[in-house]
Formats: structure tokens, sequence, C-alpha cells
DNA sequence: TGATTTACGTAGAACGGTGCACGAAACGGG
DNA sequence: CCCGTTTCGTGCACCGTTCTACGTAAATCA
């Protein structure tokens, strides 16, 4: 804490005339740059301890960095996403920079209108999960600041890294264990893909589970979950009263997962034995006793921590694209 | 989308030279200033449409205001920040400010860093969300930049606002809940506060408690879950496997009242029967069926949008500090 | 019609930093 | 002892805005 009460800003000229040194001497050891004895950095720094002096990023950012990261989010509520975060910070933190959120609430205008904020705070890099927006308009930004996708897949991108889970393997995944306990009649419960874009990863799922089931020599069904029009309580009510109800389901996010199991409960449906389950992403609430779904885990932190490490890479001047998959894994659970 | 691929950045000198004008008026309409004609504007705002500008919001801050408002969270897997954020959000979208938010992590060191790196990038406001920070350390910072403070009592503050739901009405509410259902053997289970802290709202809602208990001339029952130590479901456990286990239980939080039940759950102890169950802060887990929990209601929405509007009329000059209380509601489900 | 106001547009100095180019010592080799 | 290198520290031109002060032309008033 500064013991000052001065309200007035203390800015370089402030710590330079306590120091009696130039402005650019200060600038110097802020920056640890060449050329600076060991007596003018003591004398700086005693100044800098004294004055309780922090560098304006504002100011910083119009020539040099700023050592500040932007990181969007889809959400705030998306339970798989304080894992990813976790694992950003784990690297970031030790490397001394800053990290400043956007929340994304899904929307591709909303995204778009952060990310111009970000490149315009003139943040040093940008991480974004599981964004919405299409891979034309993010190159263009790439253009600008370098940028690492998490949970996003486009892996002819030229201008970005993505990092992901394998999101067809993870489908495979859950069908296999369907397969391996005699289920015959399995479904996949998705929302429908954004504007045709194969990118996200609900359709990457839905592609791993037709090539499952196809293999298993089983026929596919795939139930939607418009976003729009009748509340996601009601579709969900009515995949399950429906009369040809499936007797498992593979839900894309525990995200509908948890919500489906509940209405299930309320409706007396049995889990297992009248409906299985299988959701995505094992969020925290997956885990509890009495929910007890089979998910299955993507490894948020890990997804976090090569995201930012990429990000470093890029920062430091690479420019050939780098596009990771990470192998998902089945969390078995009471619910299949 | 803007078409040209130009990658070197669009500043005001372009813009300017591309209307015809000098930088001053195109500053002038951006901030749509006193003294610009029509003609001036319809051409200037032509050259921007065209260029695809945006100002930048680091350079804007050295002078003027950033039309950015930091939010500072506790965390991000805290189920009632979704709520508190959208209210914030609600407000201040349609006042045509942007939000950049900082995760605080629960640790007062970090939250400290952060609100200086939002001063650093100039933001024009602050908004700190259930913030573990000193109140001391907040005037402070107060003299800055206009704070206002969401879920942390420090009702004395001078230099800034605080925004919350009566902690003590929620847990007499809770009490009273038990009482009426003939309960006696009320315990309260809290995570012990940070340095003496009474500011925080769990020693708000024990003090309720203790209140409602001496109202109701029972014998009060404080269990306190350390956060050093074993393990948060080690101690979850010990305290419902403990001879002496009491009847009913407020729980400070949903964070805690959720694997609360799931252990309860785990052991075969049936609630309500053999242990009702009180939670704080009604997040959507609680809703569910097979969760099922009681909890208190503080209608995150209207807290964060009341924050919202009490930062704007401070930052529009208001020095005199605002401190508002909202009542909490008990919504009522299996668990008691 | 001349004086005064009003409206518009422009220079140019901030804002708080960075980083290049340069000069002055100090150093060291021949 | 002279001259080329280093090593340090400084002056100054940026970065992209805002905003005050000012000049000028048009409009208003007497």
């Amino acid at each position: 804490m500064a013991d000052g009460d001065t309200d007035a800003r203390v800015t370089i000229r402030t710590v330079a005339a306590d120091a009696g040194v130039s402005v650019a001497a200060v600038s110097k050891v802020m920056r640890n740059a060449y050329g600076v004895s060991d007596a003018l950095r003591l004398k700086v720094e005693a100044s800098i301890e004294r004055l309780g002096y922090r560098p304006s990023v504002a100011a910083r950012g119009m020539r040099g960095r700023t050592f500040t990261l932007g990181v969007l989010l889809v959400g705030i509520d998306n339970p798989f996403l304080p894992g990813i975060y976790q694992g950003i910070e784990s690297v970031t933190e030790s490397a001394g920079y800053k990290i400043m959120v956007g929340v994304g609430a899904a929307r591709a205008r909303t995204e778009v209108s952060l990310i111009e904020q970000m490149i315009d705070n003139r943040m040093d890099g940008l991480i974004l999960v599981a964004s919405q927006i299409s891979g034309e308009t993010m190159e263009h930004y790439a253009r600008q600041i370098p940028i690492v996708v998490v949970g996003h897949h486009e892996p002819a991108a030229q201008g970005y890294d993505t990092i992901n889970n394998d999101d067809q393997m993870g489908a495979r995944l859950a069908v296999q264990a369907f397969v391996d306990r005699g289920h015959t009649d399995i479904a996949f419960v998705t929302q429908p893909e954004q504007d045709g874009d194969l990118a996200d990863v609900a359709p990457q799922r839905e592609i791993g589970y037709r090539a499952a089931m196809a293999a298993a020599g089983l026929t596919t069904r795939v139930l939607s979950l418009p976003s729009h029009g009748t509340p996601r309580d009601a579709q969900i009510h009515q995949i399950l009263t429906a009369p040809d109800r499936p007797r498992a389901i593979f839900c894309w996010s525990d995200l509908d997962a948890v919500p489906l199991l509940s209405t299930a409960y309320r409706l007396g449906i049995r889990v297992p034995q009248d409906l299985a389950l299988i959701g995505y992403d094992n969020s925290p609430v997956a885990g509890l006793s009495m929910v007890d779904l089979t998910s299955i885990d993507q490894d948020g932190p890990r997804l976090g921590k090569l995201g930012a490490e990429a990000l470093f890479t890029r920062m430091n001047g690479r420019s050939s694209p780098e596009h990771i998959l990470i192998e998902p894994k089945l969390i078995p659970r009471g619910s299949i």
C-alpha cells in the first residue's frame, strides 16, 4: 500500500525528478533495458518504491507492450470455463502478464465488439474460448493481434492457433460405452449449428457420433434443441415424453445433459434402467452424488495451459499456425 | 466487417486525411461535440464508415474518458455471479459502455493488482463484486476512481457505494422457516471470516442467525469450514458423521450447501427427514429436481442493476456515499 | 453599413509513456 | 599517448487521442 494520500497521479516524471535522473532512465529501469548502471537502477528503484509508482498501461501501450492478455469467454455460467481459465492463468501469472476478461454472452456481435475493445486497449495477445466467430472474421483480427482459439475447430486456419480436445473421439468414446453395455437405440442430442458452421464443437461431436454409430452398424438419430422458439425446458420435456423416447442419449454438453437428467427424474424415468445418459465436459455438477452423470472430460486446465503457451510462442514471432488436439476421457458414473 | 485487408492501423489522422479535414474535426465528430456543421459531420462519418475507423481506447484514455467499466469478480465458478453480471450489463450496454472483467480468485493480493490494472487502463469506473479487500484499502483506491461494491458490507464507507441484500434478514428468514417446521436443533455452517473482517457476507449471515436464534429462545451452534488444512469434502464428511449431527443446517452459501447435500445423499442421510437444509444464493443447481435445495434468493440481477446505476450517478459527480440494502427471499424446496 | 455576435474549423499543446540517436566518459590495446 | 570501443545517461521525436485557444467567415443587430 502506498502510504501517501496524494490524489495526484504519480507519473514517470515525478519519479525522474525525485531520483534526479532523466525520464528515459526511469523508463529503462522499468523495462530493465540495456545500459543501466547498478547505481542508477538502485536510485530509481528507491524512488519508485517510495512514491508507489505504477506505469500507466494505457500510455505504455501506445508504443511498447502492455503485458496484458485478453481472454474472451462465451459466457460466465458455462461450467467448463473455470478449468480453462485456471489453466491459462497458471501460465500467464508466472510470466508476469495480467489478464482482462471479456464476456461474450455467446453472441457473435458482442464477441466482435469485445475483440475490438481488447485490440483498442492495446493488449499483447488474445485467447478466445469457445468463440462463435467465423473463421474469416478471425483471420481478419489475427492480422492485427496474436490470437489463440480454444474450443473451436478450424484446423486449416493460417493466422492463428487452435487448441481443442478431440471432440470426434469424445463422441466415439460415448457411443462405445453405450455399445459395450448392449445399447442399440442411441440418440444424439445437440444444439443446432450456428449458420452451418461445422467448426463448432457440437457439430464435431455429431460427426464423431455418426461415425461411431456407423462403425457399430447402428442407425443414427439426432435430436436438436433449437435455441429460439419454445424454451429449452419444454423441448427437453418433449423429447423425454415422446412415445419413441430413445433408450440411451449422448448429449453434446452437460449444459443440456443436467437439465435432461433433472427432467427425467421429475418424470419418474429411471436412470439408467429406462434411460442411459452421457454428457460432455464433466462439469462439477455431474460429479455430485445425486446427479452422478457419466460425462466426457476434456481436461480444461490442460487446454488453457496449452493455449497460453501457444500464445506466448506466437507473440515471440512464430508465424506458422499450430493446431493441437488432446485426448478426451470418459468418466463413468451411475447414469449408464 | 471492414472490407480492406490493410494491416496498418486506421488512426484519426487517416480519417482526417481521407475526409480532407483536420484531426480535431474528426475528434469533434466522434465525441459529437459542439461546433460541427452537418456537411462536415457527413463527410467525416462517410470516411469513418469507409475506413472502418475505431478510436484507440488507450490513446483516448490519456485525455478523456474510455467509456469502459471494470468489473472485478471473486471467481469465475461462483454460481451467484452470473446474475449480478447480467444485471450490470443490462444497464451499461444501453449506456454505450464496455465492460472488462477481472477475475480475483478470492485472493486479496490478486484483487488489488487487478484494481490497479484497471486504473492503469484508465477505466471510467469500477464495480467490485464480493471483493475481499479491506475497507481502508478500498477508500484509498476510491480516491482515484469511482467505485461501487456489490456483495460486501461497509455501511460506513465514505468514498464509495455499497449494494447488498440484507444478509442478516436472509439468515432470519432461514431460521424462521426451520422454527415454523418445529426445528430446535439448528446449526449454522460457515467459512471462517478472513482476518476478523465482519464486512463480508458470511459473518453478516452469522449475526442474523444468532439474532434469530436468540429471538426464538434457541441455542446457537456454529460450525466452521476452515479454508486451509483438510479438504472441504473431508470437513463436510466429518460434520455429517459426527454423533451430535444437527437436525437442521443453515449453510452460508449454496457453494457449500450443495456439496453438503451431496455428501448426505451418499451417506444415506434422508433429507429432510434426518437432516433439513437451507442454503444461500439460490444458485441454478439448487433448482434441479434431484437437488431440490431450499435457498435464500438475493436477486442478483437487481443487485447488479442497482450497482451499475449507482456507479453512473457517482461518475456524474455525486460524492455522498450511497448504501443500498434489498430484501432477500426464501425459495422453499424439498430440503426442508 | 459598420460593429458585434455566432458558428465553424484549425493549430498545437497536453497526456504518460517508449525507444532511437547521440554525446560524454571510462576503458583498453598498440 | 592517441584513438577506437564500450558503457551510460540524456534529449527528443513519436504513439493516437482530447481539448483549449484562436482565426475567420457568416449572420445579426443597431
